[in-house]
This record gives C-alpha cells, sequence and structure tokens, in this order.
DNA sequence: ACTGTAAATGCAAATTGATTGCAATATAGG
DNA sequence: CCTATATTGCAATCAATTTGCATTTACAGT
C-alpha cells in the first residue's frame, strides 16, 4: 500500500500546490491521468471512476481545471473528442511530443522520440512553426 | 457570364465524373468552396448559400460526399469544428505526402519532401503503419 | 420525351460531446 | 469549531453534426 499512499501524496501535493483545493474527485482524477501511459478522453477517465460515484459533470470541469492550473493538457487528435493528458513536472503545455491515432480503433499512442529529419524540419520551417506532429494509421491491433 | 457558365461547367463537370448526382445544392456547394481562400466551415459553406434555399442538413451531407468521393478534404485544427477545402485536381486525399495545417486560419499545405528520421520510422512502425503525416502551427501569414 | 428507381432533399428530431445554473456540500484558513 | 468560498451533483442547455422518413429529383433505359 506504501505506493498507492506515495500516489495519493503526490497526487494531493501537486494539486495543493496549483491552487486547487484538495478533493476526492481531483485527486482520483488526477491519478487516472497518472497512471494512463496514453492521452485519455473524458469518457474513459469517466468510465475508470466508474463506482467512485463522481458526477460526469465534475470530472469535466476537473479534467479543465488541470489544465488550466497547467497539470494536464488538452488536445485534440483529429476526432472531435478532447483528450487529456499529465504534463511532466515543467514540461510546456504547448510542448505536444508526436502522436499516434489509429484511424480503425481510435487508440492513441504517445511517440515521444519521433521527429523529422534535420532537412525536412527547416522545410516545414518555411511555411510555419510546426507545434504538433500527428500520425495517422493502421495499428497493429487493427492491422 | 462567361465566368461564371465556365465555373458551373467545372462544377458539374467534376461531380459528374465523381459519380455524384448533379444538384443545385451540389454545385453551388462546391462553387463556394471553389472560390474560398481558405477551408471553410460547414457554418461558413451555409451562410454563404443563405437565399439559395439549401437545408443545412444538405448542406452538410453535400460537404461531406464531396469528401467521400475525393473532390474536398475535411480537416479539423482543434476548435471542434470540421472545415471543407476543396482538393487540387489531381491530388488524392490520403496521399502519402505529409500537410502541414495552420490552426489559426485552416489552410493546408503539402509538404512533398517532408519525411520522418529513420529512427523515427522505425519507432512508429512498432506501433503500427503509418498512413498520414499530419503537422500543425501556425503559417507564416498568421504568425 | 416518358418512366421507374435509386439517390437526394427538406424538415424535424435525435445524438454526442461539452458546458452551465443553481442549490447543497465540502475545503481551507482563521 | 466556524465562516467564506470553491466544488459538487443534478438537470438543463448548447452547439456541431447526424439521422429518419416522406417527398422530390436526377438520370438510365426505353
Amino acid at each position: 500500500m506504501t505506493n498507492q499512499n506515495n500516489e495519493q501524496d503526490w497526487a494531493r501535493t501537486a494539486i495543493q500546490e496549483s491552487g486547487l483545493r484538495v478533493t476526492m474527485a481531483r485527486i482520483a482524477t488526477l491519478e487516472v491521468l497518472n497512471t494512463a501511459s496514453m492521452p485519455l478522453t473524458h469518457a474513459e477517465v469517466y468510465q475508470a471512476l466508474q463506482g467512485r460515484g463522481f458526477d460526469k459533470a465534475t470530472v469535466f470541469r476537473n479534467l479543465n481545471d488541470l489544465v488550466s492550473v497547467g497539470l494536464s493538457r488538452r488536445s485534440e487528435l483529429g476526432d472531435h473528442v478532447w483528450r487529456f493528458e499529465l504534463l511532466a513536472k515543467g514540461e510546456h503545455p504547448d510542448a505536444h511530443h508526436p502522436h499516434f491515432v489509429c484511424v480503425d480503433c481510435g487508440t492513441v499512442s504517445c511517440l515521444h522520440e519521433v521527429e523529422l529529419t534535420r532537412k525536412s524540419q527547416s522545410m516545414s520551417d518555411q511555411i510555419g512553426k510546426v507545434t504538433e506532429i500527428l500520425l495517422r494509421g493502421h495499428c497493429h491491433e487493427c492491422a
């Protein structure tokens, strides 16, 4: 249970330091994001919290609250659903790491290491300032 | 009026060749997209068609139809609104070349030469088969 | 041109993801 | 322990998009 408690403590502290009040719903929400390996939709977070009795509006508000205090990032990967992802400590909210979206099942994966070739970077710089890299395709599960 | 007629003819032909039936609503919708200098939302297309008496559901359906036959592209900039843009003749919707989407004006640019580093390619291959590379950011016009 | 049939349209209603108003409740600070 | 205020639950609302269905229209075949 030490692990559990450590995690809880971490969540409490993070929320407290953000200036938000520490509530059950927020701790739980933050923990769900924390244990996830990919950005989660509101529906997914809400479902993970089933049985805890939180209202979906509360979950929505908390997810957005976490975004506004910089603990989480909200992004849109092209399918009209917001996804929430914990920000690493000190990570800039706009510095999106690349994502892979499966066009079949909708699963999203984070690709921290992926980048463009040097040449490609300078080419894209001629068009504008790239803030996000998104790869789409068929994941192995679906292919 | 020659210009007008030429444009109409072009639209008729394009629709016909796509296999869709040539209807007033479709010609009008296609013309609106054709004269636009940037991707338009459904609301914008619908408004441009005000006075012609088309139903908004019809406009929605037609926009999506044009997408499904490859005359138009539908993209999402992160604000939960679809934007529609005419595809250049011969430009294939699921073309393998990467695109840059300006999240401010919605304009999509083709980046024919852009590619990922070798390492990135093999990393993304572990997740799935990449069919589309999308870069988002602010184009120089908007920045 | 005439006609049958599948496709397209108009209108309203339904869906879906997201947000909001408000009274009840819980947290943080004294 | 008490108060002021942030947060919650619940229902209602919103906006974008989609759908059901009866009616109309385009167009292939005659």
